[in-house]
DNA sequence: TCTGGGGTCCTAGGACCC
DNA sequence: TCTGGGGTCCTAGGACCC
């Protein structure tokens, strides 16, 4: 039995830290970054400055706030700190992002009470111990608890109790819904579906087809109220990135070349440091009428060299000049996915054919050799050509 | 409003394999 | 030689989220 959970979201939190860090920003209209903007406190917000918002229109809306620089360290540091208090409540935390995370303090009641209990000291905590203000939202499924955070904000906590669910869910617009954004909206409005319990009574099959069998599936479940998505621990990350916007103007070949390497000298490095590899290279492309086009190419092996990594980008660039000369850059940016741990060893031995025994003689190898926590995955290889089965699960 | 930077998951077609 | 079913991997793109 899972849950209940709590959906726990740092209220503008680059714009929080900055007020929290100087007094003189405090009940003003702050807004984070300069061309675009990244986070805006609320007192900014009530003006009609949003998140993503040109900068010059952000000071059209609101000409008296008070427009600082990002300082990213400062806002990882205080996610560090804010995530300590997440795991003092509960080992079982799924982080989604810098500033939100999913808790599900099942088991929990009679150590630590109900969850509003809970919430209510989860708040306090991040008050007194980092001085930011949170939201909490707490429900019986992920999906019901982020509603209510979004409802509760700021500064706030909601309960959706367990005989209140669908009197919550049924008359909020689809756009609630997490996974429904400008086009998906779009979509079901034209369909006349415009609130969650309008999704509800639509016909599944037709959903399918409108959006996708995933997304359909999906959305319609979150519609009745189905959302068996289980609060997950230690997940991956499955790809890293850097993105540089290149403006209007035109760029030479050697500016192309030194940003690629700047780059891919910034990613190499942090996945070396995160003791990752990466066996595909993507690289984005944004044109300059904004259209966007991706190129990858997969290596035979993974690896986290700076220079393997950099020749194979060099190479998916130099296959888009044609159309860069022809149209302009505004943007450029790379992928790494495919990753892996970097000290994932594979060991080729021989195993009798058609014996069990012998594969359980390998397993009991690796454990020697490198301990039982070693084997996080495994795959069963054919004489070549390679052919792969699935040996353990993840 | 001439538009940042970092991610996730899904779809669909083609190549290739048994 | 032809046909079918079942599967993986790669590539490109789309939608969405914070």
């Amino acid at each position: 039995m899972q849950g209940p959970i709590l959906h726990a979201d740092l209220d503008a939190f680059y714009a929080s830290v900055e007020q929290r860090d100087d007094p003189r920003l405090r009940g003003r209209p702050v807004i984070v970054g300069g061309g675009v903007v990244l986070a805006a406190s609320y007192e900014a917000k009530a003006f009609g400055v949003r998140t993503a918002m040109g900068g010059s229109s952000a000071r059209r809306l609101c000409p008296g706030a008070i427009v600082v620089p990002p300082r990213m360290s400062a806002y990882a540091k205080a996610s560090a700190a804010v995530f300590e208090v997440f795991t003092d409540t509960t080992p079982l935390v799924e982080g989604i992002s810098i500033d939100e995370a999913f808790l599900d303090v099942g088991g929990l009641a009679r150590i630590a009470g109900t969850p509003a209990e809970i919430a209510v000291r989860l708040r306090g905590q991040v008050a007194e111990r980092v001085g930011l203000p949170i939201t909490v939202g707490v429900a019986r499924t992920k999906f019901l608890a982020k509603v209510a955070s979004a409802v509760a904000k700021p500064d706030g906590l909601l309960v959706v109790p367990h005989d209140g669910e669908r009197e919550f869910l049924h008359p909020l617009p689809v756009e609630r819904l997490w996974g429904v954004g400008a086009i998906t909206a779009g979509k079901l409005r034209a369909r006349g579906i415009s609130t969650v319990g309008e999704l509800a009574r639509a016909d599944p099959a037709a959903l399918d087809r409108l959006l996708g069998r995933a997304a359909g599936r999906h959305l319609h479940a979150l519609s009745v109220n189905q959302d068996p998505r289980r609060v997950r621990t230690g997940r991956r990350r499955r790809s890293m990135g850097a993105q540089r916007a290149l403006g209007t103007r035109p760029r030479s070949r050697i500016e192309l070349d030194a940003v690629l390497a700047g780059l891919v000298d910034r990613l190499t490095r942090r996945l070396r440091a995160a003791r990752r590899v990466s066996r595909t290279v993507v690289l984005r492309f944004r044109f300059g009428d904004f259209h966007r086009e991706t190129r990858s190419r997969t290596l035979v092996e993974a690896s986290s060299r700076t220079d393997l990594i950099l020749t194979v980008a060099r190479e998916l660039l130099a296959e888009q000049l044609p159309a860069i000369d022809q149209a302009g850059l505004t943007l450029l940016g790379v992928t790494l996915s495919n990753l892996d741990s970097e000290d994932a060893v594979q060991l080729a031995l021989p195993l009798q054919p058609s014996s069990g025994e012998g594969l359980d003689a390998v397993l009991d190898g690796i454990r020697d050799r490198f301990g039982s926590a070693a084997i996080t995955r495994g795959t069963l290889l054919r004489e070549q050509p390679v052919q792969s089965v699935p040996l353990l699960p993840d």
